[in-house]
DNA sequence: GTCTATAAAAGGATAGAC
DNA sequence: GTCTATCCTTTTATAGAC
């Protein structure tokens, strides 16, 4: 029966990312508390415990389940900025998600904060993707040639991040709207000979 | 002694905004307590609590002293674009106001949170201020006339945003060269006919 | 793997004296 | 205005039983 144990495990963990999503979601992640997420998910808070050693290990682990399930259902099937706005789109319908995300990495952003590394990590990460769908842009014609990738990723990821923490205070914002503004913008501009 | 009296409580509100301000940047907003605080500035807690109700409050006062002196001295001499990156620019100056500004908005995204209503009031004022830039460049000749303000203005506060967020976490982020290319690619975009 | 029990600390807030 | 004292709550974390 170890296999059963087992798959009992990895299901119990997924399920209490779930559930700790939708506290923070609900409560913030500043007043979420481990007690409250392992009443909710029929456990002691001891027993969560034993899943995640700490607070900042399940918060983490939770904004991890989010990229690899965002890498893989909007982000691997294209990889250009098509998957990028599939992304922040699918953010909209998950606004503890971006809570989380926004709130935890400003108070990861403490030079000793164990989630620090993991920000730092993820930002190059996402930096990454970001230019590649500007180089596939440029490859595929829709971008001319002047423009530089990393500057232009950088702004789109600074400009999706600001959206999104006024979204949290003003859901009518339309975040896709303005990011594809951005995007045929520089596109434009791509073509303007410097 | 009416005056005197009176001197010294707005003195000492003052040094309790600023040493919050130390607290908030060292520890993070989250682990800021109220007890802190009122050690650093030599009073007890109840001390405190007498100069502002609550945690929320204090940090709110914060802020809001932030915007009235940056507005002060940043905004009002010029109002335009180099206000503005002037302000971002300040801004690099006091890591720990910029960090109380992610978290505590994020923390206050939750509807009945205390600060909520003040982030949404702020941010429609920032909004107003960075449409009256954007106006004040289309009538100095530096903008064209196709490009729409309001849509303008956000995109700039959000990617103000955003960068202020990344640079918690990398220190070396050039915000405002990023800002200017921004600021530069959109004025080069109005005068471009649609 | 999960619980009970418990520690030990820190949190915010208030009452009442001076 | 400021303190002391105190309250009650909540928090994270651990030890040890089952």
């Amino acid at each position: 029966m170890r296999r059963g144990a087992y798959a009992k495990g990895v299901a119990k963990r997924e399920e209490i990312l779930k559930v700790a999503l939708e506290v923070v979601g609900e409560l913030g992640c500043r007043s979420a508390s481990n007690r409250e997420i392992a009443d909710r998910v029929g456990l002691s808070q001891a027993g969560l415990m034993h899943y995640f050693g700490s607070r900042e290990e399940l918060y983490m682990a939770v904004l991890r389940a989010r990229d690899e399930r965002d890498s893989e259902t909007y982000w691997e099937p294209r990889k250009d900025f098509r998957g990028f706005l599939d992304v922040i789109e699918h953010n909209m319908q998950v606004p503890g998600l971006v809570q989380l995300y926004v709130e935890f990495s400003a108070e990861a952003s403490i030079g000793r904060h164990p989630a620090h590394e993991f920000f730092v990590e993820r930002y190059a990460w996402v930096r990454g993707l970001a230019q590649e769908s500007v180089r596939s842009a440029q490859e595929s014609g829709e971008f001319g040639p002047h423009v530089d990738p990393a500057l232009v990723a950088d702004i789109l990821i600074a400009t999706a991040d600001g959206l999104q923490q006024q979204w949290l205070l003003d859901r009518s914002i339309d975040m896709i709207a303005r990011l594809q503004a951005v995007w045929d913008g520089i596109a434009a501009l791509s073509r303007i000979p410097r």
